[in-house]
RNA sequence: CGGGACGUAGCACAGCUUGGUAGUGCACUACCUUGGGGUGGUAGGGGUCGCGCGUUCAAAUCGCGUCGUUCCGACCA
């Protein structure tokens, strides 16, 4: 690409409504640009990125014996309210009437068009395994996009989908394409770690994701600091070690008027936040809970839905817990309520702890489970902690951020047996399908790496994703001999097959350099002033030094810097 | 969905309080200048002031509505 003659501009100051360093340096850099809310075009530059994280995707996916097809984005509503995800995706969902009123939806995933596709050739278990996947546009409403590229409502998808006979079969087909997953984002230069996550609306057996590290990512990733433990906070068992109970001291209770948190308890009466409970009202598949947890820890609505087996859970409002409690919102608790309790397990080892007394401005100290009132069960409801132990080997947790870009589902026969795919064995008996799931962002990738890959000056772009490989900049344009010089050395590694920029526009010196500094071509030539003795300047965009290499050597050189 | 802010040239913003010729910087065009880290200058082009209704002799400016963007929270595959 000759800039001079190809559409490409850079911004020289900052982006306003751009919250995210990617996303500023993608869109000051001519990358991409934002349409609307959580949608954006991709610009020649950023575009040729996106195709090299496909184009590794894709490799990888072959390699694992996976099969591309493209399938629709636009979709009967029906499909979804047939496997019953209609509902449960509930408005994430773009949806849209044709001309005759029938309703259709964008598709947000595609687990259902896939299954329809793998049900028209599977009859036998000698059809089984294969794996499908493709490329295709999700849609899907985010009540919040966010940091440029990172949370939007429009985006490609690389998903697969493995059909096996068999949860053996799965293992094998999982295994093959968690490892496909390990390579390419190796070869994209990711900093990422692999956690335990949360099956969601996808369902099923297992979710394991593939995460960035980065500040900004928006799940907390649980680690350990000894053994290779790492999991996603929402699933993130905790680790509770009973501890024996004091004598019972008389249960009393406490005026404490304008409290509105539990810092102001500590602060104004001096009782610390390990002899405290705090009680929430959860609608549980629309049915109220007590939930108690020790007041310095967080439940955890994941293991919530997981331990009731439920479709939704959700904070009461307000109304709903004056009414069920006859106080205001913030003195809940468990003494004398008619609400089913549901404890955390660090409860049963406390003693004499405050609760809500069920009365605006009161609370009462020295409750005891048992004495005071029943919990019906306890369980691993809250979050763990940073410094707590490990679940798996003891250590210590330390969290760190993530942005999700890939995750890997074991389905099992969940929309198998939804959507009726069954195959007939040896024995002419049928079974459902197994199913798996895998889906990396692309596009999340993009951003995730320049949010691991940039400094105060720009991108800089790993060599496998790079838009160019190497950048050519002509000093002076005015200079017969740099741009003969300059065009003859694009043409030259051009030939060599090297994907080569040169910038021979009428510019000045800084503003190619800064503007090759932003955007992040990790290879730049100068040709300049040290063309009078047959050499040009090379510059690695990580490095300072400038290196002088000779016209003629220039090809070889690039080649082994590859 | 709840709360706040903002919509004026491609980008970033001023002007609005107190209604009266639409501005600045960057970018863009031409010429001069300069030519190794975002040169300096001169002259230009580009805006139904988000949209609608209202108040007024007169609205970017005041009022109501609406759409959009954004921030915090809720939600989130």
């Amino acid at each position: 690409m000759k800039l001079k003659s190809s559409y490409f501009f850079t911004l020289r100051e900052n982006v306003k409504d751009e919250d995210s360093a990617s996303g500023n340096l993608l869109v000051r850099s001519g990358m991409i640009k934002k349409n609307s809310s959580g949608v954006y075009m991709y610009l020649p530059l950023g575009y040729r990125v996106l195709k090299k994280i496909e184009a590794i995707i894709r490799d990888e996916m072959n390699k694992a014996g996976a099969q591309e097809v493209l399938m629709p984005s636009l979709i009967p509503e029906e499909v979804y309210e047939q496997s019953g995800r209609r509902a449960l995706i509930g408005s994430s969902m773009f949806s849209l009437k044709d001309r005759f009123g029938k309703p259709f939806v964008l598709g947000p995933t595609h687990e259902e068009l896939f299954l329809m596709a793998a049900a028209s050739y599977v009859k036998s278990y000698k059809d089984l395994p294969f794996n499908l996947y493709q490329f295709q546009t999700k849609f899907r409403d985010e009540p919040r996009p966010r940091f440029g590229l990172i949370r939007v409502r429009e985006f490609i998808m690389k998903d697969a989908y493995s059909f096996d006979k068999d949860l053996a079969g799965l293992d094998v087909s999982y295994q093959k394409m968690f490892d496909a997953y390990k390579a390419s984002f190796d070869r994209m230069g990711l900093d990422y770690k692999i956690v335990r996550a949360d099956t969601g609306v996808m369902g099923g057996l297992l979710s394991e994701e593939f995460q960035a590290v980065s500040e900004i990512g928006e799940d907390k990733l649980v680690l350990c600091d000894t053994c290779d433990f790492a999991s996603n906070l929402e699933v993130s068992a905790c680790v509770t070690v009973d501890e024996p109970l004091e004598a019972f001291k008389p249960l009393e209770e406490l005026y404490t008027p304008k409290v509105g948190k539990i810092k102001d308890l500590v602060d104004n009466y001096k009782i610390p936040e390990s002899k405290m409970t705090k009680s929430m009202i959860y609608l549980i598949d629309k049915q109220p809970v007590l939930i108690m947890v020790r007041s310095d820890d967080e439940i955890n609505e994941v293991k919530l839905q997981k331990l009731f087996g439920a479709t939704s859970v959700e904070l009461a409002s307000n109304e709903v817990v004056e009414t069920l409690t006859k106080a205001r919102v913030g003195f809940a608790g468990p003494v004398g309520s008619s609400l089913k309790i549901v404890a955390d397990h660090r409860i049963r080892s406390m003693s004499n702890f405050l609760v809500g007394a069920n009365k605006t401005d009161y609370h009462l100290v020295n409750a005891n489970v048992g004495r005071d009132f029943t919990v019906s069960q306890f369980a691993d409801i809250r979050n763990i902690k940073p410094g707590d132990t490990c679940p798996n080997c003891g250590g210590t947790i330390h969290f760190k951020n993530g942005i999700e870009v890939g995750n890997t589902f074991k389905l099992g026969d969940k929309y198998s047996q939804a959507l009726g795919l069954e195959y007939l064995d040896a024995e002419n008996t049928l079974h459902p399908v197994i199913m798996g799931s895998y889906g990396i962002g692309p596009g999340r990738c993009l951003a995730a790496i320049v949010e691991q890959h940039h400094d105060e000056f720009g991108i800089v772009w790993p060599k496998a994703l790079a838009p160019f490989q190497v950048a050519v900049v002509v000093i002076n344009t005015k200079i017969e001999a740099q741009v003969d010089a300059g065009n003859a050395l694009y043409d030259q590694l051009t030939a060599a097959g090297i994907d080569v920029l040169l910038d021979d526009r009428d510019e000045r010196a800084g503003v190619k350099f800064n503007d090759m500094d932003l955007v992040g071509i990790p290879l730049r030539i100068t040709v300049g002033k040290t063309l009078e003795n047959g050499q040009v300047e090379l510059k690695a965009r990580n490095d300072k030094a400038i290196h002088l290499v000779d016209l003629h050597d220039v090809v070889n050189t690039v080649k082994s810097l590859r």
